[in-house]
RNA sequence: GCGCCCGUAGCUCAGCUGGAUAGAGCAGCGGACUUCUAAUCCGCAGGUCGCAGGUUCGAAUCCUGCCGGGCGCGCCA
């Protein structure tokens, strides 16, 4: 038997009561929901105001007939009708109590700390076969030639968060980082690298190189023959280089790349206009004219030219090796195997094109929304416009025409928009995604419509599979502008990382010194500078996370160090301490009381006092919390429940004295209550990819 | 010009897809440590939900129009 949630049970012996009280049958909605203040009870059903219209009845005689019909009497008190026709649910604390009873203690193995989600499923049940759907899941996906920096922080740790929470829910779940491994910026990555690889060949070391990007950069306002003359060796040399086609190619750094790729983009704003010209793969090329001879070159695929695809490789290896470290630091699932970059696509690009030119010449074809698909040349490139069921473009560019979707260049070159639909065709018939999911920034959702839109209107996504743009604010400084060093450069993610973990350290110390000189010294755990660091870490860690994910993920949000460091309020530290505390209760209660058995088979949960109840009826409120997570992709409602849940502890902490029960029952009860709130904390946080800290 | 997102307490944000007297946290004021970690808890104060209409038993929520802010709109991703 599957086991409901508390609303998924109220919800159902509603909905048949609405319908034979409604006479017809027309599912009508419960409207059962939690209920906004207490004294309204714990949960609320609110048809009978709506009911009452399609009836015309009295909405309070309408109500009176719902809890006429209704059979909930094992779980709530006597309903009651309010206002113009409320109908509260007060549940019974035996049913409360009953229902959290069931939560069977963590298994043999214990908990796996890493994953706890794993070991410890709080009596939720995952879905049942029949619902079960492979998730393909597009997150992270950063663009190798980089850094990464705080941009892609959100789309990292929402994405992971997904990750985790579909799979707890029982799904199947492929992970996809779709890096940008092939694009412009990869071509001057290589570019840069073949630059210092030859160079490197003829004896000059990095910081020769690193003093001529200066140069470069201190050229980048000079005139044209001062400029000139700069690029004009360079470019020679470059000639002598390039007869150098040596493969092999020793693995490089980040660094090495940065080093690479500033070289080369400012070698090519620096050449703007001086007509300086160098060697290319097929004949001289213009140095300002470099992002069109990359991109050639990678379209040509690097094939035949073992060189070009050694320096890809180095420089492929060596940034998503950069990426895994940062993932591993910031504990996401993500792995090297998950990787499946733009360049996994290339080969199948032609044949996306050819697929559409096929099928939607002339009449093209119509998506089962309506929107039709036809594939035109335009100025030389290869296009696909979508049209509204009149006519009419779906999509227009600033001067009312319609606005194709491009997937091939005039020059034949290949668009994000061809990588989709490969990348789209992939994941459905060869991966048999059914649900996919993609985690951008919002500046992107034209292209995700159109190119939806096409894959709709070829059947590569089936009508029923779902197909979602997940899209995040971004993230803002203080100034209310995106956030960036007090020199305006881009904060990578390292760097803000290591901030993260230096600040929580200085508060722990802060903490330790402050105990240790009052007169008795606060009861808290000493830790030697090892441990300290540790937990620094991960509070550090923690921290950077949850900020990020509690604030509704659509809306941009302010960065402050003070405010997701704080341990008040909606936080992480707030929640770790909760958790702490619980855990500390815990091992007292084990040499105070070694005979204490919680989940011994006759210790009932006795929901006494308000703060108990309180926190029984939030206990009991996880598994629904953890649905609408499924369904609407909202880690800040799990955050919000963890709040209330750390805030509910906190209350019956305060009133309730576990170790100074007034008897062993309730002591036992008491200590049950405990140890669920820590379970449901350590796996809502883990949820979110955060793992608890058993003392700070 | 068209499209999308946003506007709620001094600040940072919720508000469960139309429900009851709009809620938290900071900051402010006042309380609580002989008591399981005071990194906590309790109380007070704080609002024309950008503005104006409309839909209805009921609107912060849905519709229309303004005002203000952000983003996007053909060969970058």
């Amino acid at each position: 038997m599957t086991t409901r949630s508390l609303l998924q049970e109220l919800r159902a012996r509603f909905a048949e009561a609405l319908n034979a009280v409604a006479g017809d049958s027309t599912p009508v909605d419960p409207q059962v929901r939690a209920s906004g203040d207490p004294k309204f009870g714990d949960y609320q059903c609110n048809a009978a105001m709506a009911l009452a219209g399609r009836l015309k009845r009295k909405p309070r005689d309408v109500a009176q007939a719902i809890v006429d019909a209704v059979e909930v009497a094992d779980l709530a008190e006597p309903l009651e009708i309010a206002g113009p026709g409320f109908i509260n649910i007060r549940l019974k604390p035996e049913s409360l109590s009953g229902r959290l009873g069931r939560i069977a203690p963590v298994g043999e193995g214990g908990v796996n700390p890493n994953r706890p989600e794993l070991t410890d499923r709080f009596g939720i049940p995952p879905v049942a076969d029949g619902d079960r759907l492979r998730v393909i899941l597009d997150y992270s996906s950063p663009n190798v030639a980089k850094q990464m920096h705080v941009g892609h922080l959100r789309s990292t740790i929402i994405g992971d968060v997904f990750a985790r929470s579909l799979e707890f829910a029982g799904h199947d779940v492929i992970r996809q980082n779709h890096v940008g491994d092939w694009g412009t910026a990869m071509g001057m990555v290589i570019l840069g690298l073949w630059y210092r690889e030859t160079r490197r060949r003829r004896g000059e070391t990095d910081d020769v190189l690193r003093r001529r990007l200066v140069d470069l950069q201190s050229a980048r306002e000079s005139g044209v023959d001062e400029r000139r003359a700069l690029l004009q060796p360079i470019a020679t040399d470059w000639a002598a280089d390039l007869s150098d086609a040596n493969a092999a190619v020793e693995p490089v750094r980040l660094e090495q790349l940065e080093l690479g790729y500033q070289f080369v983009q400012t070698l090519t704003t620096v050449a703007e206009k001086t007509g300086v010209q160098a060697p290319g793969p097929d004949g001289d090329i213009e140095l300002a004219d470099i992002p069109r001879l990359v991109t050639q070159m990678l379209q040509t695929g690097g094939e035949g030219n073992e060189f070009e695809r050694a320096l890809w490789e180095a420089a492929r290896a060596a940034s998503i090796g950069y990426c895994q470290e940062l993932y591993d630091r910031l504990g996401v699932l993500l792995r090297p195997e998950d990787v499946r970059g733009e360049s996994f696509y290339h080969a199948r690009l032609p044949r996306v094109v050819d697929d559409l030119r096929t099928a939607l010449t002339g009449e093209g074809r119509t998506a089962p929304d309506g929107a039709k698909a036809v594939f035109r040349e335009d100025q030389g490139a290869a296009c696909v416009f979508v049209y509204e069921p009149d006519g009419k473009p779906r999509y227009a560019n600033p001067d009312g025409e319609a606005l194709p979707l491009i997937v091939q260049k005039s020059d034949g070159a290949f668009l994000y928009a061809t990588t989709d639909l490969a990348a789209l065709r992939y994941r459905v018939s060869e991966l048999h995604g059914q649900r996919l999911i993609y985690v951008t920034d919002p500046r992107q959702q034209l292209h995700f419509k159109m190119f939806f839109d096409v894959g709709r209107a070829m059947g590569w996504a089936a009508p029923t599979t779902r197909l979602e743009h997940v899209t995040f604010g971004s993230v803002l400084g203080e100034n209310r502008r995106p956030l960036k060093t007090r020199e305006g450069g881009v904060i990578t993610l390292a760097r803000l990382l290591d901030e993260a973990e230096s600040r929580a350290f200085e508060l722990l110390h802060e903490r330790q010194r402050a105990a240790e000189s009052e007169e008795e010294g606060a009861a808290i755990p000493r830790f030697d500078e090892v441990e300290m660091r540790e937990v620094a870490r991960r509070i550090g860690i923690a921290s950077i996370k949850y900020a990020d994910l509690c604030r509704d993920r659509n809306s941009d949000y302010v960065f402050s160090w003070d405010k997701m460091l704080a341990f008040q309020g909606n936080t992480a530290p707030y929640m770790l301490y909760a958790y702490a505390r619980i855990r500390s209760i815990y091992r007292r209660a084990a040499d105070e009381f070694p005979d204490a058995q919680p989940y011994a088979a006759d210790v009932t949960i006795q929901l006494d006092h308000p703060t108990e109840r309180a926190l029984a009826l939030r206990l009991a409120r996880l598994p629904e919390t953890l649905e609408s997570i499924v369904d609407e992709l909202t880690p800040h409602t799990l955050c919000a429940y963890l709040f209330d849940l750390a805030a509910d502890f906190m209350r019956f902490y305060e009133a309730c004295s576990v170790l100074k029960a007034p008897d062993a029952a309730s002591r036992a009860s008491r200590l049950r209550l405990c140890d669920l709130t820590a379970r449901g904390l350590r796996l809502g946080l883990s949820l979110l990819g955060i793992p608890v800290i058993e003392r700070m």
